[in-house]
DNA sequence: AAATTTACTTTCAAATTGCAAGTGCAAATA
DNA sequence: TATTTGCACTTGCAATTTGAAAGTAAATTT
């Protein structure tokens, strides 16, 4: 993605410079809900990612601090992608877009539980995903 | 947009098939809080969206029945454009994405405040925004 | 030592974007 | 009434981006 250009002051607008495409979200969507936090986990989504739009998609989202790597605990060959507080703070809009899409489209039924959770309790909901999400962040620092 | 193409059962991926991308978000944003709802007004916003891509997705959005034409009251010439229920009810992601970027980016300060009156109690702000763009659906089914 | 895995990069055709100019109808102006 | 302007687009074309496939290089497994 482009990092660089700007094309308004609008919050909003800049915000869609950083995720406004088809894919940002889908890897953020990974990494949050997911279990994936490898190159090759974020290739395997149902998707179908392209390998060269991924890699520039991932720069982006580093360049823009929503992502991180690290080391991975298992291996030297792979690299561990993971949320920085910036990605995991994009939890509430995910949240609602499901939300939304809820409303007007069929949701495969092991994620409608989720959503109806989400939605009896929104606060709630981001707290304990934001929690859980945050350990994992703090279980990758002290093993790397 | 391609208004055809579906890459996943996934909610979140079949909501970016209908918004994710750089321009569609900043189309319902003026026609939300900008006041805006004619072609012109569109074109003329401070990202500068060319006429091609305006004329594009406006044909999505509606097809996804996000907006609606309509006759405009003052002319013939003009075409009003207008959130449907389904457009409107975007806003709460809308509102949590200003929120995103009012804790990551400098915010203009007359944005800044209807954030922050957001902030302080979402659902009342959505109920506020929703009810006078509710009106507004309603102003112009009398008038056309 | 050879094959496989992992994280990419490269290549190239196809699709999309962005800019400029053009079109056709409606409305305002001379 | 004739002409210009406004409005909502469409068209043409170059430039950028995407997507599919193949390739690369280091690390790991066999």
């Amino acid at each position: 993605m482009n990092t660089n250009k700007k094309r308004s002051d609008c919050p909003l607008s800049c915000s869609l410079d950083v995720f406004g495409d088809k894919w940002s979200l889908l890897i953020i969507r990974d990494l949050m809900f997911g279990n994936k936090c490898t190159y090759n986990d974020f290739l395997k989504s149902e998707e179908g990612i392209a390998t060269n739009i991924l890699a520039s998609r991932l720069k982006g989202l580093e360049e823009n601090g929503v992502i991180e790597k690290s080391a991975h605990p298992d291996s030297k060959a792979k690299i561990l992608y993971r949320l920085t507080q910036k990605g995991i703070d994009l939890l509430p809009i995910l949240m609602e877009v499901y939300i939304w899409s809820e409303k007007y489209y069929e949701i495969p039924t092991d994620i409608k539980a989720t959503i109806k959770e989400a939605k009896k309790d929104k606060d709630k909901f981001v707290k304990q995903v934001t929690e859980t999400l945050k350990n994992k962040i703090i279980e990758n620092k002290s093993s790397s």
